[in-house]
DNA sequence: CACCGCCTTTGATCTTGATCAAGTCAACGG
DNA sequence: CCGTTGACTTGATCAAGATCAAAGGCGGTG
């Protein structure tokens, strides 16, 4: 719970190309910077809400990273994705005014706090905001459209081969390597997102060792070739 | 390409209930007949859109069934959705300008054409409709992260489960048997939306039969036990 | 009415990935 | 330095579901 009253400062943010100021004017922005007045900071492993939690905000990610996961009556619990830097946190919670999975800090973190009704409010006044708050949201349908057919009708070295390419990817896009990265999460939490074992991500992972494909040094992974990872997602190229 | 000029009329739809007028007092409901003012109408097997296609509109479904899926470069498709009377279709293009899936009609079908413009201008004038569009989208990325939970980590007989009784739950709230119902896709769009083989669905469909659970004649189910199919989904149950 | 095509069911066999079980490795604290 | 702990790797075995194959049923059409 310790929520800060530092000016945040939308402006002033490296990350306003990813997030939810993108493509607002410098007016657009300055009322944004008003809407958004809290950061709240995350412990590695608590939550940043759970499962059943009032719903009141969007988070966007301003360090760290998390994972949100849902979980049956059972015990079983299913990642439905992990989310990095710039990228928007809670949008689950719209529909039933809950939210409906748990949003975990997988290292410590640093979120935006952007209360709904008043992002609702601005996005009445400015239509670039609320094309924006649109796009986020289809953007995350479209990405969990990806995922269940990743789930639904992919091998698991395909599946992981679509998850690194994936993975490296957003990360490239924040500034990052193409070709290394470091795993935030757990080979369990991979497997939990992959619809696979945690035995069986470890295995995929030596094959692709083996292949010479990528270098693995625990959570260290080097990409060694972007084709081969590639290949195996699509293996309709060899025509 | 059949556009039609009939006048469509939200406010003596009896759909209102479930669809986009949801909430909306009179005044606004004439403002959003003004907004809708064409229908569409789909034969079995052919698409309202294919992916690609350039996104201009929501669609509602007045009558018939849809599905969306998704397919990869090399041929792999999956059925990221079944939509019925009242649901909206089409939220996955906001994001690009383009729908990013295919969606066809399993029966002969009419749609509401909503220019999403025009819903995104009325939206900002009238905050329940803007406040009900975000809890569409919402909707569907909860929806969309119980079917990878479903995907992810439920064996074969726990996801028909959870299928049947999602269909039936939906259908009852249309006003159809809670304990009935005719299915509207083959058993291979069936597999291709939980993940298994049409043959895999066709005998776990047997199998609970067998157990008694239900009634198949074709597209016909007879649930006889609903609390048999719960069971089935939470094995927890029984402590 | 008969034929055809598509959907569905069912059986036999095979494969992938899950499960069970050790054992390794790195980090941390006493 | 050693022991503990949690994460990871690897091997052996097993089972769920995929694949291959055949046959039956239903609806539409000439």
């Amino acid at each position: 719970m310790d929520i800060q009253s530092i000016k945040v400062a939308c402006s002033s943010c490296n990350l306003r190309e990813l997030c939810l100021p993108m493509g607002l004017n410098s007016e657009e922005i300055d009322k944004l910077d008003a809407v958004i007045s809290t950061r709240r900071r995350i412990k590695r492993g608590s939550a940043l809400f759970n499962t059943g939690d009032k719903f009141t905000s969007l988070f966007a990610v301003r360090s760290g990273f998390f994972k949100t996961c849902v979980t049956t009556a059972d015990g079983r619990d299913q990642v439905t994705g992990f989310q990095m830097t710039g990228e928007i946190i809670g949008l689950d919670g719209i529909v039933s005014d809950h939210h409906s999975c748990d949003a975990i800090a997988l290292e410590d973190a640093e979120v935006c706090v952007m209360p709904f009704d008043q992002v609702e409010e601005l996005s009445r006044e400015f239509t670039t905001l609320q094309h924006h708050v649109h796009k986020i949201m289809s953007r995350e349908i479209v990405r969990d459209h990806s995922v269940m057919l990743l789930l639904g009708s992919m091998r698991a070295e395909e599946r992981l081969a679509a998850f690194l390419l994936n993975l490296v990817q957003r990360l490239h896009a924040r500034g990052f390597s193409q070709s290394e990265l470091i795993l935030r999460m757990t080979r369990e939490e991979i497997g939990s997102y992959l619809g696979m074992k945690l035995e069986t991500v470890s295995r995929t992972f030596s094959k692709f060792v083996d292949e010479g494909i990528i270098e693995v040094k625990q959570r260290y992974v080097h990409i060694k070739s972007t084709d081969g990872l590639k290949q195996i997602v699509n293996p309709q190229t060899c025509r």
